[in-house]
DNA sequence: ACTTGTTTGCAACATCGTTGCAAAATTATT
DNA sequence: AATAATTTTGCAACGATGTTGCAAACAAGT
């Protein structure tokens, strides 16, 4: 499990540093998207913020994440499939808020719909932001 | 003109002040979604940057105003043309954010595709960023 | 093991947004 | 119109978030 995140490293060249590999490891392990203090507050304070900041910067140059914008102004990443790479984003799947837990999912399978814009105005590329209740949250 | 920015303030029981008549009146002559940072510099710089706060949010509570999350992280406002009141906001379009010129526009006139998502979640919401190059920034 | 280039942590700074509080402005009442 | 009650404003102080420069620590290639 490990080797096979030093392998994501590698395969980027991306020096392997006890660092990168936490974080990254954070991703694997947690199946949603992670804030910047989430990471900080996963990692029990060990790495420095400044770091943090850097090392995601650095993993969405590499396509190895994707950002996502959320309603209330704070940044979170997550995990890119396979064919994101060094400025190729490929992210088009529709990603949901949780208003109860916070959580932010990728909905890997919902696809983008098209969307019909006025002339003259020309898409390169859509995010589409669905608030709602998760299903851990939802009321039974 | 001026009359008219009044009553909405009236209408929302607000009490009439030079801030909130200039802000508003900011937001009915710029065609397009204002930051906190472009209010600060249309106005002239005039009035306390904790008033613009405070204002936005109120706008914003009362339906006068709606946000946009924008994919760099920032929030941008704009006037709410649908009946939008205390807590009933319905502002269903799509928003378009141009990367030459960092407008970002209302579209009205498209409405939000219906989203099919998983089994479990339930939909409170949705938005649609459409990023792209505006109708203005258009090569010709 | 040594060299070279990269990464980290720290400090210092800049920007953004929030809160408490007294002065000023607006609205309601006499 | 004058006064009282309420709301809004501006200031100061603070906290949170994000950026940059730089020297020490580290990783990779020889
Ligand atoms: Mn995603
Ligand atoms: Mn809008
Ligand atoms: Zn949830
Ligand atoms: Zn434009």
């Amino acid at each position: 499990m490990d080797e096979a995140i030093t392998d994501i490293l590698k395969h980027n060249q991306l020096s392997v540093t006890d660092n990168r590999l936490k974080i990254l490891e954070l991703f694997h392990n947690n199946n949603k998207a992670l804030s910047h203090a989430d990471i900080e507050h996963l990692s029990g304070k060990n790495f420095d913020r400044v770091t943090i900041y850097r090392t995601l910067q650095t993993f969405v140059e590499k396509g190895i994440i994707h950002t996502i914008p959320t309603a209330d102004n704070s940044i979170v990443y997550a995990l890119c499939k396979e064919d994101c790479g060094e400025g190729h984003h490929h992210d088009d799947h529709v990603h949901f808020i949780c208003d109860k837990c916070g959580t932010t999912y990728c909905l890997e399978q919902t696809s983008i719909p098209s969307i019909n814009i006025p002339k003259g105005f020309s898409a390169h590329r859509v995010n589409v932001l669905v608030n709602g209740v998760c299903k851990n949250c939802r009321p039974s």
